[in-house]
DNA sequence: GCCTATTCATACCGTTCGGTATATAGGGTA
DNA sequence: TACCCTATATACCGAACGGTATGAATAGGC
């Protein structure tokens, strides 16, 4: 008895679509409107299946963006973990800011980012929304903070510099950079924005 | 004839609410949630008015969407404008980083900033709101690049930033100011921003 | 007192929202 | 072939959406 593909092989019918092109669809309409903002009728014709089709595979609208917002952090935020291993705080800062400025700049993705997007865009029923990227979100100003307290023992930053302020105000950059980037600014505006950020970068 | 009173005694009922008022409610509604996040439920709910005399007073949502911006800008921007007048680059950015943080200390309105979250909130349908947005943002960065136009040809700036440039990345930290303020930072985190982002500020 | 003009409160409009019941289609197993 | 399990498509659910028709209430002008 051949028993090798019974892991790809299930039961019943088999599904016609693919799950991971179908969840980058969704991810597309979240990052362009946001969770309220998306419809159900938008995210299944950009997603290419019918809403029963959604709701066996994906659970329901909420279960979705989580999917979408795990896929958005693992492909398109991966530049902000591989940034942290650069050797001073200031190559952290220049990787991240750069690393944003190149996906801002990117044609065929919405502009924004999703995060900030999410984090803003909800109306009273949306807190869980609001709540879960919150958590993500500190989640990584807590692996830049570690990063940067690393810096500070290092002796990189002058002096009264806290790393935990270091950390809110490379932070508030980059979600101001995601902010003009969907309000319509050129990619020049958006580089000389790093630019100008990585010139005032704070040297002992 | 005593003609005195003619332009306080119109012809028929007389309204029986505050129009300043029920603006004020419509403001804290759209602040709090964003303009698709606000709906004529919650709006009517804080105004203390019913939908028809809503419509009747302020045209439609949208219509209504626009006067609380004008409230807004008025009231809650003034300090924008008044930075203006600052004598230097510098202390236009302090008063400009002062006055969003003592905004988002305040303890009786919503957190965040109604512009940033008008930018951001919106699906398809609200495109027009998007971009009146816009609209009102570029005049804003108009006048802080006139300003440091001014102040480039003063020679306060080190060689090779322009004035452009650093009207975009003193914007970015406020938008990204807003966003922490929203997302629950707290006015310790946010002071530590605000004392960063002047720390750093260029000077030649 | 009567007419006109405006506001108020209620109840309703058609549409869209997120989510589902139901019946059919299609593949593995026996 | 018969059976089981799952995915598909259609049609539908109650609720909430933005917006209004309607009639009663309240003021000024004559």
């Amino acid at each position: 008895m051949n028993r090798l593909c019974t892991l790809t092989a299930p039961k019943g019918r088999p599904r016609e679509f693919d799950l991971d092109e179908a969840l980058a669809g969704a991810l597309r309409v979240f990052w362009r409107n946001g969770y309220e903002g998306a419809s159900m009728a938008e995210l299944t014709a950009e997603m290419g299946i019918t809403k029963p089709s959604l709701y066996a595979a994906f659970g329901n609208k909420e279960a979705l963006f989580h999917k979408a917002l795990d896929l958005y952090e693992r492909e398109k935020l991966a530049y902000m973990t591989s940034a942290l291993e650069a050797p001073t705080a200031r190559a952290v800062a220049e990787r991240l800011l750069r690393g944003a400025l190149q996906m801002q700049m990117s044609t065929c993705d919405p502009k924004g980012c999703l995060s900030v997007i999410s984090s803003v865009a909800c109306s009273a029923e949306a807190e869980p929304i609001k709540a879960e990227v919150a958590k993500r979100r500190a989640s990584s100003e807590a692996a830049l903070m570690k990063r940067f307290d690393e810096a500070k023992a290092a002796g990189e930053f002058p002096d009264g510099l806290e790393s935990h302020a270091l950390m809110r105000y490379l932070f508030a950059i980059m979600q101001g950079l995601s902010i003009q980037a969907g309000s319509g600014a050129t990619c020049t505006e958006l580089n000389q924005l790093v630019e100008t950020s990585l010139s005032v970068w704070p040297t002992k």
